[in-house]
DNA sequence: TTGTATGCAAAGCGTTTGCAGTGAT
DNA sequence: ATCACTGCAAACGCTTTGCATACAA
């Protein structure tokens, strides 16, 4: 358990809170030392490591793609990933996920999750030009 | 593209085929090696990678957890995650998933995909006892 | 002043690649 | 006999760890 504030570690936190996404280590690395120059790479994974373990933090991992974090309170939201650049954005949740017609038997379903795929508006822009 | 035949690549298929869940590197290197002993992990690689490309299998991957594959004709349904073992099961998949009430303005929605959360058969028997 | 958290660099580990040998055609 | 595919081992890149130092308390 932590014993002391540091600027690393609330840097950190700050960049994870109001991301509008989840961020992959490099992502937050890179954001973290804008405004922290010289912060290690080995923070960043001790911190989110630590955030996660203290449930601060989820991890969110699409497809091949690395993983990602995101501030856990921030997480009443489905992703959506675009094909195009890959990255994810948090959009609103749909309303009510139906379960399957046919579920194995003995299996207990606690929770679901929806991801969308499609084209963001960035890459559908610069597609039509 | 390939120009043999294989009995690597025709054990890699295979096993693929007849896994009813999505496999990571080190299951179907594990599961490939009892049918053909010696079989190199580069060349479960290099498999998976050329069936990847050659769109016969989709990649799958969870919360932190080794990028899965399995093949691509199996397909229509979702996935379970059981939160004990954390082997992920295929199971039928939801009749129709509602789009989100508000969706962000210029991004094109072109697919989805549902993930359940729980706890399998064998885990739960498990815990009770 | 004390000792936790950090930065740096080395160690680890899963994945990829180079190359010589094997085996499908 | 040819040369694509494989196995082995080296190379790579990302993540973790060890250790001396910085700095919060």
């Amino acid at each position: 358990m932590r014993h002391r504030t540091t600027r690393q570690l609330e840097t950190i936190e700050s960049v994870l809170q109001k991301a509008a996404r989840p961020l992959a280590i490099a992502e937050l690395h890179a954001a973290a030392l804008e405004r922290l120059p010289g912060l290690g790479i080995a923070t960043i994974y001790r911190a989110v490591r630590e955030l996660s373990d203290a449930g601060s933090i989820v991890s969110v991992t699409y497809a091949g793609q690395p993983q990602r974090f995101e501030w856990a309170v921030a997480r009443h939201h489905s992703h959506f990933i675009c094909h195009t650049c890959k990255r994810v954005f948090d959009i609103e949740a749909p309303l009510d996920v139906p379960l399957p017609e046919k579920r194995p038997k003995g299996f207990l379903f606690q929770g679901d999750e929806v991801i969308y795929y499609g084209q963001c508006r960035d890459c559908r822009k610069r597609s039509k030009k």
